[in-house]
DNA sequence: TGTACATCAGTGAACGCGCGTTCACTGATGTAC
DNA sequence: TGTACATCAGTGAACGCGCGTTCACTGATGTAC
């Protein structure tokens, strides 16, 4: 999974500058093309047009290159469902606007997944822990992560009175399933292949569920 | 993730015997232990007693082992839902019958992803069609491939008149998104470590968000 | 304002690793006469 | 029933690959006097 590099960054300087973000930025390049097995040590210097050890400077190992990658894939899927959020109209009861906010959670991520397959696959692919985020760009600009924005939408809903509190425990859990889920279905399953056409009212229909059977 | 072999299996005869069966099924335990990455053509003929070559003899390369293994794990999946379907009491209206049938095929599912982690991952982890499975071992003792027994219970469900003939389409996708997505989240995600005293009841409770939202 | 020096970011060369795969081979087995 | 021979499953040795990582180094930069 090793790509021909781009230009090879002619320096000037004997310093590169900022190779720590360099270093980062083509991390989180090969993670948006080929997910988190494509985050390679050697070839992120090679794009930064430094010698492989380099990165050592900066990174204690290629571990933590991939930490920092993800964390950073992280923080866009979060900014992704901010995106969202932020077009939910506010004129309206705040029952509408407690489930429209849960229904962009959602759309957000599904949205993130196909747009973003790559840091989808980073951020959310393998063992992640997001009771423990990483310190590194924990969330989008409300400094929140993906599983955090959930969790708020539906202390809204509970707020609004659109679900029982009694429900609300462990009902993220439940939420995220689906749509994580479906998420899988399409970029690896059953679903690869299909068009928005076909998978966006999959995707309303599957948040109808959750809004009905939570 | 190469582990060291267990016992060299002392060969009286120069031929083997039934090489392609060992090498399959080393490669089965490999993928059980530690999921598709963990599946080495050389590794396989190391637990086979034979020297790496030798596989050629039998698989035209270490992606057609895999998909074989790939192709067992499935399988091994299927008899795992079929096994709970099994246990689903005959005895009760056909609505009744159907809900329980749909309920097992889900808990078999998750019970299939927490026990058998590294099958489960092989079989369902990356890029899968169902669709088409691989020749070899299509399905447990019905026959049907993990998917097409969801659609089964599903299609019983209509069957029965507890759902609606229109809301059939697509269901299956719904459905094992959800379910899907929650055995992620306890393999992988922030569920990862929970019990099954704490996951059971996430289970269950997610199976009748399904019923009730489908 | 100019010079001496410490710091430490990036260099150059090399390692061992295990992998999948190719080649020309050898010798056990089953078949035809 | 015995022998000659073709088949082809498994051997032995070797390849190139790209990876992560370690070592001793060099030379640009910023600071103290």
């Amino acid at each position: 999974m090793t790509l021909p590099s781009p230009v090879p960054p002619a320096r000037s300087t004997y310093r590169h500058g900022d190779l720590r973000r360099a270093l980062l930025e083509a991390g989180v390049e090969l993670a948006r093309q080929g997910g988190p097995d494509a985050v390679v040590l050697r070839e992120a210097t090679r794009r930064a047009g430094v010698v492989p050890n380099a990165a050592y400077r900066h990174f204690a190992s290629h571990q933590a290159l991939l930490r920092a990658v993800r964390a950073a894939a992280l923080s866009a899927a979060a900014r992704a469902m901010e995106a969202e959020l932020a077009a939910v109209p506010r004129d309206g009861s705040p029952v509408e606007i407690a489930r429209a906010s849960v229904r962009a959670i959602g759309a957000g991520y599904l949205r993130f997944a196909q747009e973003q397959t790559g840091l989808f696959r980073t951020a959310f692919g393998a063992p992640v822990n997001l009771e423990n985020p990483p310190d590194d760009a924990k969330g989008g600009a409300s400094g929140l992560n993906p599983f955090q924005l959930l969790g708020a939408a539906l202390d809204q809903l509970v707020t609004a009175g659109a679900l029982p509190a009694e429900r609300r425990p462990g009902a993220e859990f439940l939420a995220w399933s689906a749509v994580h889920g479906l998420a899988l279905l399409i970029i690896d399953g059953p679903l690869r292949g299909a068009t928005r056409e076909q998978t966006d009212p999959l995707g309303r229909r599957l948040l109808e569920m959750v809004e009905k059977g939570l």
